[in-house]
DNA sequence: TGAAGAAAAGCACGATCGGTCGTAGCATCG
DNA sequence: CGATGCTACGACCGATCGTGCTTTTCTTCA
C-alpha cells in the first residue's frame, strides 16, 4: 500500500489535534505551545507545517468545514428537494451542535462569533466566506421549496436563510451560555413556526 | 457645592473610559495597560480602584447595564402594556445596537457571546445573571400582552422571549460579521412575523 | 497648618504569547 | 549507497499580560 509521506501523516495527525483543541478552547485559544504539547511535537516543529498561527487557524477551519459537509450537508442533500431537505438540514445541524465538545458546540458557529469583531485578516475572511456559502446554500434550498410549490411563492429566500441561521445560532448560544440542552426544544419550536409561515 | 471626593470622580471617569474601550475591543481586550494609557493614569494606579481585572470587567459591565436600562428599558416601560411596549423595546434595542461603536455594536450582547464559553467565574456569572433578567423581562411583557388579549392565550412567554432574543442577536451578529446595516431590515421583518404569529 | 491616610506612581516579577534561528537527524530519491 | 533536503529540536527573543511591592504625592479633616 502506498503510504503517504511521513510529513503528510504527521500534519494530518497534528491537524486533527488542532481541531479537537479549537473545539474546546476556540481558535484564538489554539496556541502553538498547547498544540505542540497535545500533539507530542515541539513548538518549533509545528512551523515546518504551518507558517503562522493564522495559517494554522485557517487550515483547521477548513478541516472543520469539510467535516460539516460530510456529516450535515451531504446527508441533507440526499433527501428529496423542498421541505424534507430543509428539515433534514436542520436536524443534522442540531445534532452537529450537540455532538460538539462542551462547551463550544458547533465549531463553525463558534468561529463566526469569535471572529465577527476581529480586525480584517485572512482568518476573518475565511469565516465570512464560509458564512456566505452557508447563506447561499440555504437560499437555494428555500428556492427549491418554492419551486416545488411547498413554500409560498412570495417568500424571500434570503429572508428565510437569515431566520433559519438565526434559529440555529440562538440554540447554539443558549446552549453555551446556560449549559443545558433544554433549548433544543425551543429551537425546534421556532423552526417549526418558521416553516409553517413559509408554507402557502 | 458638595463635590464628590476626588477619588470617586477619578473612578467614574476611568469607568467611562473602560466602557468605551470595552465597546471597541471587548471585555477581554480591556487590559490594564491600554486602559491606563487611555485614561491618563498609571497601570498600577488603577489598582487603587479595581482589585483585579475581573473586578474591573464586572464594574464596567454594570455600568453598561445601567445605561441599557436608561436608554432602552425605561423608555419602553413608559409605553402602554402589551404589544406597543414590546414594539418599543425592540425599536429601542435596534437603535442601541446601531449606536454602539463599530464593530462591536451592543456591548451587552457582545459580552454574552464573549463569555458564553468562558470558564466559570464571577464575570461569567454576571453575564448569565444579566441574560436571565432580560429573559424574565421579556417574558413578563409577553404575559402582559396575553392578559391584554393581544397575544394568543396559548402562547408560551418563555418561547416568545427565546425567539425575541434570537432575532435581536441575529441582527447583532450579522452586523458584526458582514459590517453592513442592511440586516436591520431582515431583523425587523423577522420580528413582525414573530409578532403576527403571536396575535390571536 | 499639620498629621493621617488614601491615591497614584514607579518598578519589577513571572508567565505566556507568536515567532526566529542554527543545527542535528532522518527520510527520500537519484 | 550516498547525497540532498525536509523535519523536528532546543534555545531564545521582544512584547504584553496581570499583579505584587515600595515609595512618593496629594486630599482630607481636626
Amino acid at each position: 500500500m502506498a503510504t503517504l509521506p511521513k510529513s503528510e501523516r504527521t500534519k494530518a495527525r497534528v491537524l486533527r489535534e488542532a481541531l479537537a483543541l479549537a473545539g474546546s478552547v476556540g481558535f484564538s485559544g489554539l496556541t502553538f505551545g498547547t498544540l505542540a504539547e497535545q500533539a507530542g511535537i515541539s513548538k518549533s516543529g509545528l512551523f515546518a507545517h504551518f507558517e503562522s498561527k493564522e495559517d494554522l487557524q485557517i487550515q483547521t477551519l477548513h478541516l472543520a468545514e469539510d467535516m460539516f459537509v460530510d456529516r450535515v450537508l451531504r446527508p441533507a442533500v440526499q433527501e428529496e428537494r423542498g421541505a424534507p431537505r430543509i428539515r433534514r438540514l436542520f436536524d443534522g445541524w442540531m445534532d452537529w451542535i450537540q455532538s460538539g465538545a462542551e462547551p463550544r458546540g458547533d465549531i463553525l458557529t463558534s468561529a463566526a462569533f469569535e471572529f465577527d469583531d476581529a480586525p480584517d485578516g485572512p482568518m476573518r475572511a475565511a469565516v465570512v466566506a464560509g458564512h456566505g456559502k452557508m447563506q447561499g446554500t440555504i437560499e437555494r434550498l428555500a428556492r427549491q421549496a418554492v419551486e416545488a410549490g411547498q413554500f409560498n411563492r412570495k417568500l424571500d429566500p434570503a429572508q428565510f436563510a437569515f431566520e433559519f441561521l438565526g434559529v440555529v445560532h440562538a440554540h447554539h448560544h443558549a446552549r453555551r451560555l446556560l449549559r443545558t440542552d433544554q433549548h433544543a426544544r425551543r429551537a425546534r419550536a421556532a423552526f417549526e413556526r418558521l416553516l409553517a409561515t413559509c408554507m402557502a
